[in-house]
DNA sequence: ATATTTTATGCAAACGATTGTACAAACCTT
DNA sequence: AAGGTTTGTACAATCGTTTGCATAAAATAT
């Protein structure tokens, strides 16, 4: 690999006439340029960017830590990152943790001296000391997907209010029994969730059944199991609010096995608005958010923070996300 | 940030004896090194990689390269590379090409001088010179899932094999008139998985009908609306063969909207083995690709490049791929 | 023509680690 | 007790860049 003083040799300059010759801060001699230039081509240099790195202080590269890389929120929320890093010249190192706090604060490790000059984390927990430490010291770091309250800037969805449209939805298109699958309760975002639920019953007289809360922890468990326990228990809703896509699929799997119809006997609302949604059967109804937009902000506050805007207090940053109606809800008659 | 020099300072001790008391690799006073790790954890000192790297020569980072990582296939490989990685010390980047040529040169660019030790793409075409130049210019270079001939170590499934089995099932359970929708043929694995198809078909005295030939080239055309064209015309199929979990799930939303049933008129048999494949309706028999299996091999093959393993001849490995059979197709009587 | 400013370049130090060489102190040997 | 080992440490060079400072050459002003 050509180095810069290769360069500098085959053009007959020193190193630092190529590098300024390359970064353009400082005049160069036109002609002196061109042969750096011509030489350049010839060896097909390129800077070493650990050095570069090493010397400036700064890598160009951001990390974005997502919890479960099979799950597709990430994949589509990373795509957002991407893109808008590209364009900003960065290059962005995603990290999956597995929900593993301990490889996450692995990565964070290795990656943090020097390695990254940001973090989009998308593993936020109330409990993440570790992200809070991090912002503390002067590193920059934005959340997205899931938050941590106030101190940390990030990019989310207002969960407690889709919750209750989604839900609302439902009450007002005649359903009385909703059962709600619900995710890992320790995280902020299905605690509104939850609470959306909760609220949108409760404005309409309704009582929250405790038969029919479902939570639903493990990593992969996308709720088969414990729709399928209800069910055969006779306990029989007539709609499930799925508090994400892939538990949507579970529960409809789940309803079907059971000889029930969707939406015929129970209708199913999800959340998230996945690729598949609209192809499965029935094509979804569900609560889309605009993960790639997501993304895409998140990776821009990032980088104004990384260029030293002057941030002041930390701003967590609402979008909007729609229920987008589909056919896996029935009008109901009482 | 603690340097080795603060270390060293408080220790009272030179850096080079603090480098030597981490690595371990000479010995040191006992009572030097407990100074030494009593002032690391002090000062929370964390060696720079950025250092480290260039000064080694090594990063103990490899690229991963995938064309898409909102297609669910390329999440479950990577996290079978970051788990190996993981475990032998090495940190993954991951980059997502989106199926751009010239965004998938510039981040080889990019992570290619010393940033890097090697590379694992899923992105190989016939035409992917820069991964053969990689190759040649000694980078480790492993591919997965995608291949190029021989030139190139790889890690794929017989894709014309799992082909063949999956439309000799569809003939053996009597289906007669055996529709593909296939992928960008410019792609070796599609060119095989038609292979396949046609010589199934040949093997059992069926023609290759052009009509029931359907390519579906776009990255993320799923293949409804081709379907839906095919059956609009009249032209009905007893079965559909999908190269993908994704083309599948879009063929049996089109055959349905088309009033017919899965797989009451039409069968449907998938390839891929997606999480959620188990949880459509019908449940989908699929081919059944082992991409966690998949990744974790590729980065173990790339990490004894990188140790300087003698390779001698690039290797394909093959792995075993094999028919899941669920609901989605009916045996036919004739 | 000389003095002054401008422009272009080279030299050398620095970034933060690793490592070969050298040397001092402590231990053995006879 | 003198010579030979062993052991532990410090010094300095090195990796490939960038950049402040110095200087030579060219351009401008007087």
């Amino acid at each position: 690999m050509a180095t810069i003083k290769d360069v500098a040799k085959r053009a007959g300059v020193s190193p630092s006439t190529v590098s300024r010759a390359l970064s353009g801060k400082v005049p160069v001699d036109k002609e002196t340029r061109e042969r750096v230039m011509e030489a350049v081509r010839a060896l097909n240099y390129k800077p070493n960017i650990l050095a570069k790195g090493l010397k400036e202080g700064r890598t160009n590269t951001v990390g974005l830590i997502v919890p479960n890389i099979c799950n597709p929120v990430f994949p589509a929320v990373a795509r957002g990152v991407e893109d808008v890093a590209r364009e900003h010249g960065f290059t962005v190192i995603l990290c999956n943790t597995d929900e593993n706090i301990e490889a996450e604060k692995d990565y964070v490790e290795k990656l943090q001296k020097r390695w990254v000059d940001g973090f989009i984390f998308a593993t936020a927990r109330e409990e993440s000391q570790h992200i809070f430490e991090l912002k503390e010291k002067g590193f920059p770091v934005v959340l997205v997907v899931r938050h941590m309250g106030q101190a940390v800037d990030a990019v989310v969805i207002d969960n407690y209010k889709s919750s209750f449209e989604a839900v609302k939805y439902l009450i007002n298109t005649g359903h009385r029994r909703i059962c709600i699958i619900n995710g890992d309760t320790s995280l902020t975002l299905y605690k509104e969730r939850f609470e959306g639920y909760r609220h949108a019953l409760q404005a309409a007289g309704l009582p929250v059944v405790p038969e029919l809360v479902l939570d639903v922890a493990g990593r992969d468990d996308n709720g088969y199991g414990a729709v399928t326990a209800m069910l055969k228990k006779g306990i029989l809703p007539d709609a499930v609010f799925a508090t994400s896509d892939p538990r949507a699929i579970g529960a409809i799997r789940a309803i079907k096995d059971c000889g029930l119809s969707v939406p015929g006997d129970v209708s199913v609302v999800g959340f998230d608005d996945l690729d598949i949604s609209a192809f499965l059967d029935p094509p979804l109804t569900t609560v889309s958010q605009p993960l790639y937009e997501m993304g895409a902000r998140a990776a821009r506050r990032l980088i104004d923070m990384i260029n030293g805007e002057k941030s002041g207090q930390p701003k967590v940053e609402l979008v909007e996300a729609n229920l987008v109606i589909r056919k896996s809800v029935k009008v109901r008659e009482h």
